[in-house]
DNA sequence: CGTCATTTATCTACCGATAGATAGAATAGC
DNA sequence: GCTATTCTATCTATCGGTAGATAAATGACG
């Protein structure tokens, strides 16, 4: 039963914390939507820093893990790009969620330390993980040039979810991707006239749990 | 001494939240701040939906009088969305703040409706002004693609901002707004072999008041 | 096996601090 | 004197965090 609660608290604060930031996440609602008290989840995690963190860690450790599997199954840019989008797309979708780390940076003054080092962290397995999958299509570029790039489609679509949030509508959110694909920043997945490596044009399956 | 209080008000609230966001504001701190009691803002603001739809408000104001005037003033594309950068850049570069609807966005669940809407006007505006600044370098250009270009540069902005406050360095910003240019988002300024309309290289006077 | 000690996990009850908000007295300017 | 403004004082609600008790496992040892 122990490692079951301790899951348990994680598993409901994540998407609290997704929807209202750290601030409003409160041990509290925590522990009445597990069923337990709140001094309970001050035995699993001591302090607030400490739910905080190991929520952004554990959120980490999950993205790099799905990402990676992308880039061992499927080796076409365009439709890792395309999953990789429809995560964050998949955030929007439950209940007009944020990434979590997005969510995090927006308050970083109030965040402990350890807090905003466990978001430094997804923040640069992001930016690795697409400066991989740009460098397999162009091998030849200057690794700070696709860094650069790497960072551009990191904040642009983090920027996209930012947005679309704030209005409520998701369909915001799908419209900045698609001129981000007719601008060139993002490969073109189907009809129009677009540049860069292009790719097929499904959807594909899962898109993970919401990040 | 009325006004002179509730401008005083505003203008210690207003940092506040884009450093922190609109939970973390108290009315205690921002009377604290303007030298009076709580009661005393309470009194210009009811409630604190009232205090932060003022808020909201009278930035978007500012800031559509602002662009409003570059737009007049700067016929220049490229000069006019470099200026457009800085405002935002201007936020990150007074101690790490984030635009105000911008923070907001990402507090949406928790937002009072009148704030909520305050938010949404400035996001409309944003996509307003863009938009009427790329159709006059391409008027031919259907009324939907602008937009999707507009909200796609207000994004991405937004985004770059984000990312770099989460990061607390705003070199990141200039990276991706940089990654921006090369990627054909934004018109590149100066050196590189760019695409798009073309502009000079300057940075301008005044960046806005730390939009 | 049985006994005793320790650990695990949770509870009840409370702490000081702070949140937004309100009522009504005091003060000031016209 | 009336009106606008600010004050004092207080309220209720919630926050993160702590103290102390307890019941149930777990383990050690003779």
């Amino acid at each position: 039963m122990s490692m079951d609660t301790k899951q348990a608290i994680m598993d409901a604060a994540r998407p609290m914390v997704q929807s209202r930031g750290y601030n409003a996440l409160s041990f509290r609602d925590v522990a009445t939507a597990v069923g337990v008290k709140s001094a309970s989840v001050h035995y699993h995690f001591p302090t607030k820093g400490d739910l905080g963190a190991a929520l952004a860690r554990l959120y980490t450790e999950e993205a790099v893990a799905y990402f990676d599997a992308l880039l061992a199954d499927d080796s076409d840019l365009g439709s890792c790009l395309q999953k990789y989008t429809d995560v964050f797309r998949g955030a929007l979708l439950k209940n007009n969620r944020m990434c979590l780390c997005g969510i995090l940076a927006a308050e970083r003054d109030d965040l402990p330390v350890e807090v905003r080092a466990e978001v430094d962290r997804f923040t640069d397995a992001n930016i690795r993980w697409l400066s991989q999958l740009l460098s397999r299509e162009t091998p030849k570029t200057r690794a700070k040039e696709i860094e650069g790039r790497a960072l551009a489609i990191f904040s642009a679509i983090g920027g996209a979810q930012l947005v679309a949030r704030g209005r409520g509508d998701i369909a915001v959110f799908d419209e900045a991707i698609a001129a981000y694909k007719a601008a060139g920043l993002l490969p073109a997945t189907s009809n129009p006239a677009g540049q860069a490596p292009l790719a097929e044009k499904r959807r594909t399956k899962g898109a993970g749990s919401g990040r």
